[in-house]
Order: structure tokens, then C-alpha cells, then sequence
DNA sequence: GTAGGGTTAG
């Protein structure tokens, strides 16, 4: 049909119109509908009719119709897009032509009726024209003899939201509440529908308004696409209520209505309630499906929630609910992100099994968990297995496959792997080059890594901070602390941000070379520039400190990161076992004593560390008194609080 | 006629 119109439309100009009007038209449309289609055709050649369609039109194309129903609903099944399209491509093509509608109406022996508006509203050809479809509507608008129906602008309305053309939408919006239409329970639910699609509440509240004052009963639907419409503008609670006004009256909450609302708990980041929501349909004797545990896992999945979300497959796979294909990729990514690459991998071969093709993402997550888990050799093997697989190795796949031939020491295999992306005009990326830079600085290869930096340079690709960042430790491990200032300057000189670890490495840098004031300068530089310190970078103060035997400073430090929120957990920790294994105990026992003084616990380990440090440095007794002394809140075997012992090291010293 | 599928890298 789609090529008939496009013949009709196009050479029109060649064809013979019929006259017009067609004779029956003149008889005012009274001649029988039952002509056959030989009369028809009888007809057709007479009269020079040439119907440029490859389907001929039926008895009834020579009879005006009434309404586009009576096509649609005709014996014969007579599709009138054509036509429809034929309209829609005058209109589309020269906006001047819109008088001449009228006249193509009668042509098509269509009456225009808010019907035929709807009809050709919800046709395919306007699909993403919303201008095109503005244009008729408001031109039906203004003919004699015509109003627009409730249904119009319904059917405007959806497919302005298929375009998502919210503003258009909202004008619209105007003009029908200003038309006070009486509601009707089929346009409510599409208006609920495609005001829910785009989140646009108000409306969608004031069609429910509407249905209310008007004695229109919610269907289930109705209710299933208001949660839904809620749950899109992220109006959970609004969600909720109406959820159990739901589970109070009638129409109680359906496997849709659970599904949706799971899936605003998990937008929302509630999880956890999302969870209660699924564990409720038990009780409630309403299944759950695939899209339910879809929902759950995909929730789960971007919490970090690995663990649920493999239980939540486990418990597809009990149930023998079909698992998706999506949901194998879920369990094994997030398997291999928490380092599980076996288990993953068994989840892998069962995927395939079930007769899911693998795909190059699951691959390349298992040739990474596994390049991580510092085995290579089978990560290899998969990238070996994956192409004779039929799959082509990506960019991503290239990225794993560079950084984990680095990490585990073959720089000569990643170059190469490196060179072949090059070669093939592939991932020529800051990712390859930042790990290769770090792959060379970490081998104590500085020169070759400076060299692919000014390589990366040449070929336009700018260095990231990631590169930067390995550079810069690179050379401060090597001791070239002043070029690795100088490419810190230059990263902010080419407007590269400088992250918590480029402050990190040069900290430790400098204190290492006993710079220790510059150090503290960037500590503050850092501070001052908002960068949240993290617990290596607050470390790596803290060591320089101590071993400088500036421990209360690096106390002081630590104090004023607690109203910014910021508490490394293992700060004592850290600087109690760098004063032990720099066998100043002394200082190492007063630190401990200050925390006790503070009121805070010395955890088990640091206990160990300290008296394996007193007695390393003869002090014997104090280890053994340390050894059996009580600190913090001991319990007695009932379980009640016995007694608080706090002990002071170095009373006794 | 309603509900799920931004999956992989430094």
C-alpha cells in the first residue's frame, strides 16, 4: 500500500484524475452501496478512473463515505493511508496548499469528521511530525460544519508524546481544559497514559479530577498507568498512596501495578523497599514474573548489590522462570566486579548452555575479573576462545586486554596488543595509553613511559589525568620529584583537572625527599581547591609526619577533617604501624595512649603490632602487660558491660 | 491497550 502512495503521490500529474465530482457524488451519495466490484470496474475504465494502487479499491470507493470508520470497518478491509498520507504530504510539502484540503477530502470521498481527525492523527505517516500534525489539526479545526471531539485531542495528544514535544503538549493542554469536553473513560485512561509517559503530574491529576467529578470508575488500567505516570515523575509516595487505596478497594494491585511500583522504589534508589514490595506479592498471591526479578536485579546492579542480585537470578532459576539474557549479563558483570571471575564464569557456560549467544561485553567483563585476579593466562585463553567465538574484540576488550598485560608485568605483549589497535585505526584512546604509561613507570621504565606520553601528544589525543597521574608517579617514584611538579603545573596549565590522587603521589613524593613543607603546601593547596582527601591521601601525610616526628601535627591534621565530614577510618592504624616498623615505639605507644585518652578503642591488630614492636625493642614486660591487660568495654559471659579498662602504655615507661 | 533490559576498560 506504502508503495502505491508513493506512486499516487508522486505522478499524480501523469495519471487521469476521475471526474469530479465522481457521478454517484452527484446523486448525493443515495445509489446503492452493493454496486460489485465488476460494476466497479466497469465504472473505473469508463470513467477514465485510474487507480494508481496495487491493491484495487473496493465496491465501495465509489460511494461517499460517511466516516473513516465505514472504510475501516468495510467487508473488503479497505485501507485508506494512502489517502491519509496523500493529505498529510500536501500539507507537509507547501503550507499553502491547506485550502485545497478540503477539496482532497472530497476526492477521497471522506467527510471530515472528528473521527477521520482521530483516524489520521493516530496513522503512521504523522509519526515524529508533530508540526505536520499541528498544522491539521488546526486547519480541521477552522472548517465549516466541523468541531473537534474529546477524541482529537486525545489522539493529538499521544502522538505529540511520542515526540516527546512537552511545551507543544502543554498548549494543547490549554486549549482542551478550556473546551470543557465531557470525560470519557477511554480518553481518560490514553490521556493518563501519555501524561504518565512524560511525567507531566499536573495534568495527569486533572484528568483524574476530571474521571472523579464525572463518575468514571478507575479501571485497572487507568490505575496501572497513573502509578506508572507517577512513578516516571518520581512521585513515589504519590505512587504509594495511590497503591493502597488500591489494595483497600476493588481493583486490587496486579502483577503490573507491583512491577511498576518496584520499579519506582528502584529509580527512587530505594532498594530496600523495593524488595519488601516483592516480598509482599507472596502474601498477596500475585506471581512474580521475569520482569519483576528484571527490575530487582537491574536495581540491584547499579546499587552495587551484587550478592542480591545473584540470588535474585538463583531464585529465577529455581522457579524456572525464563532468564533473559540481560539478567546473565547483570549476574556475570557484577560476579566480576567483585572479583568472583570462577563463579562468574560458571554462570557464563550455563548462559550458553540455556542457549544464550555470548556477547562481546561478557567476554570482556570475564577477560578483565580475571586479568585482575592476577590470571592472565585464562583471561588470554577467553580473548583466544572469544574471537574463534565469532566475536570481534572491541575497543573495551583491546582496553582490558593492554591494562591487564601491564598489571601483570608483559609490557612487551601489551605494546604489541597496543600497536595492533594502532594499526587498525582502534580505541586509540587516553584509557590504553594511561595504562600503558603506568605499566612502564611501575617496570621502572620512566624514559619509555615519558616517551608514550609525548607520543599520545603527537597523535592528538590529549592526556587525561589518569595519564597524568601515572606520569607524575612514575617520576616521583624514581625520584624526579621536580619534573613531576613541573607536569603537575602543566596539567593545570592545560586545564586537566588535578584529582586527590595527583595530590597524593606528590605528597609522598616530596616528604619522601623530606620536602616536608612543600608537601604540607599541597595538602592545604588541595584543600582549598574543595577535593575531598581520601584515606591514601591523608596517609600519606600522616607517614610523612610521623617519620618526620610530627605525629601531633598530623593529629591536628586529622581533627580538622572531622567537621569536613571526612574520617579516614585507619588513620590511627596506619600511623601507629609506620612509627612501629620505623621501630619508634615510644612515639607509637604515646599515639596509642592519646586515643585511649580520647575514649576510643585500640583495635585487636594494633595491639599485635604494638607489642610485637615492645618487644622487639626490649621492652618484654610492657609487651606482656600490654599482652593481658584489658582495653576497651570488656563483657562478662551473660553479656552485661563488666567493666571499662582503659590502659596507658607509657606511664610505665 | 499497562511493567524490565544506561550491561565491558585506565
Amino acid at each position: 500500500m506504502r508503495r502505491s502512495l508513493l506512486r499516487l503521490g508522486a505522478s499524480s500529474a501523469t495519471h487521469v484524475l476521475p471526474p469530479w465530482p465522481p457521478p454517484s457524488y452527484y446523486n448525493g451519495g443515495s445509489s446503492s452501496k452493493a454496486s460489485n466490484f465488476q460494476s466497479t470496474s466497469a465504472f473505473s475504465s469508463n470513467s477514465r478512473w485510474v487507480v494508481v494502487t496495487n491493491s484495487l479499491p473496493p465496491p465501495e470507493w465509489v460511494e461517499p463515505f460517511n466516516d473513516v470508520s465505514d472504510i475501516v470497518s468495510s467487508p473488503q478491509r479497505f485501507d485508506p493511508s494512502p489517502w491519509v498520507a496523500q493529505i498529510l504530504n500536501l500539507l507537509d510539502g507547501s503550507p499553502q496548499m491547506e485550502p485545497n484540503l478540503d477539496f482532497y477530502c472530497h476526492k477521497f470521498l471522506i467527510k471530515l469528521s472528528p473521527n477521520f481527525v482521530a483516524y489520521v492523527l493516530k496513522s503512521d505517516d504523522l509519526r515524529g511530525k508533530p508540526e505536520t500534525a499541528l498544522r491539521f489539526f488546526s486547519w480541521a479545526g477552522k472548517q465549516k460544519k466541523y468541531h473537534h471531539k474529546l477524541e482529537c485531542y486525545v489522539s493529538l495528544i499521544e502522538l505529540l508524546c511520542l515526540c516527546g514535544d512537552l511545551d507543544r503538549i502543554r498548549c494543547v493542554v490549554v486549549e482542551l481544559k478550556n473546551m470543557n469536553f465531557l470525560m470519557n473513560s477511554n480518553a481518560a485512561n490514553c490521556l493518563i497514559k501519555s501524561f504518565g509517559c512524560l511525567g507531566m503530574v499536573e495534568e495527569l491529576l486533572w484528568v483524574w479530577r476530571g474521571m472523579k467529578e464525572n463518575g468514571i470508575e478507575p479501571s485497572l488500567y487507568t490505575y496501572n498507568f497513573l502509578v506508572n505516570g507517577l512513578v516516571n515523575s518520581m512521585f513515589i509516595e504519590s505512587a504509594e498512596r495511590v497503591f493502597e487505596v488500591m489494595e483497600g478497594g476493588k481493583i486490587v494491585p496486579d502483577i503490573v501495578t507491583y512491577n511498576t511500583m518496584i520499579k519506582g522504589y528502584c529509580k527512587a534508589g530505594k532498594t530496600q523497599k523495593a524488595m519488601e514490595k516483592f516480598w509482599d506479592m507472596e502474601g498477596r498471591n500475585v506471581e512474580a514474573d521475569k520482569i519483576t526479578y528484571m527490575t530487582l536485579m537491574q536495581g540491584c546492579y547499579s546499587e552495587g548489590d551484587f550478592d542480591s542480585c545473584l540470588s535474585l537470578y538463583q531464585e529465577m532459576r529455581e522457579k524456572g522462570i525464563e532468564i533473559p539474557s540481560h539478567a546473565y549479563s547483570l549476574v556475570i558483570n557484577g560476579l566480576c566486579k567483585g572479583g568472583k571471575c570462577m563463579v562468574g564464569y560458571a554462570v557464563f557456560e550455563d548462559m550458553i548452555e540455556k542457549g544464550c549467544k555470548a556477547n562481546v561485553a561478557n567476554y570482556t567483563a570475564l577477560i578483565d575479573s580475571y586479568a585482575k585476579c592476577g590470571c592472565i593466562e585464562e583471561a588470554m585463553k577467553l580473548f583466544k576462545r572469544m574471537k574463534s567465538d565469532g566475536l570481534e574484540p572491541d575497543g573495551v576488550t583491546y582496553g582490558v586486554i593492554v591494562n591487564g598485560l601491564c598489571k601483570s608485568g608483559r609490557l612487551e605483549k601489551a605494546m604489541e596488543y597496543f600497536q595492533f589497535c594502532q594499526n587498525n585505526r582502534m580505541a586509540d584512546n587516553a584509557m590504553l595509553y594511561s595504562s600503558l604509561i603506568d605499566g612502564l613507570g611501575k617496570a621502572g621504565r620512566v624514559d619509555e613511559a615519558e616517551r608514550v606520553f609525548e607520543q599520545m601528544i603527537e597523535k592528538g589525543c590529549p592526556p587525561d589525568s589518569y595519564c597524568y597521574n601515572a606520569l607524575i608517579d612514575a617520576l616521583a617514584k624514581c625520584g624526579k620529584t621536580d619534573e613531576a611538579l613541573a607536569l603537575f603545573k602543566k596539567m593545570e596549565k592545560e586545564g586537566c583537572d588535578q584529582t586527590v590522587y595527583t595530590y597524593t603521589i606528590l605528597i609522598d613524593g616530596l616528604f619522601k625527599e623530606h620536602r616536608n613543607e612543600e608537601a604540607l603546601k599541597l595538602w592545604d593547596m588541595m584543600i582549598d581547591k574543595g577535593i575531598t582527601p581520601t584515606a591514601a591521601s591523608f596517609r600519606a601525610l600522616s607517614v610523612g609526619l610521623c617519620l618526620s616526628g610530627k605525629v601531633a601535627r598530623a593529629c591536628k591534621i586529622l581533627d580538622d577533617l572531622a567537621p569536613m565530614g571526612v574520617i579516614p577510618e585507619t588513620a590511627f592504624e596506619d600511623m601507629i604501624n609506620v612509627l612501629c616498623k620505623a621501630g619508634r615505639v615510644k612515639e607509637a605507644c604515646k599515639l596509642a595512649d592519646g586515643i585511649v585518652d580520647r575514649g576510643r578503642e585500640i583495635p585487636g591488630r594494633i595491639r599485635t603490632v604494638l607489642i610485637n614492636a615492645l618487644r622487639k625493642t626490649g621492652n618484654a614486660d610492657l609487651a606482656m602487660k600490654l599482652m593481658h591487660s584489658k582495653i576497651g568495654i570488656g563483657y562478662d559471659r551473660w553479656g552485661s558491660v563488666k567493666k571499662r579498662v582503659k590502659f596507658r602504655i607509657l606511664i610505665d615507661i
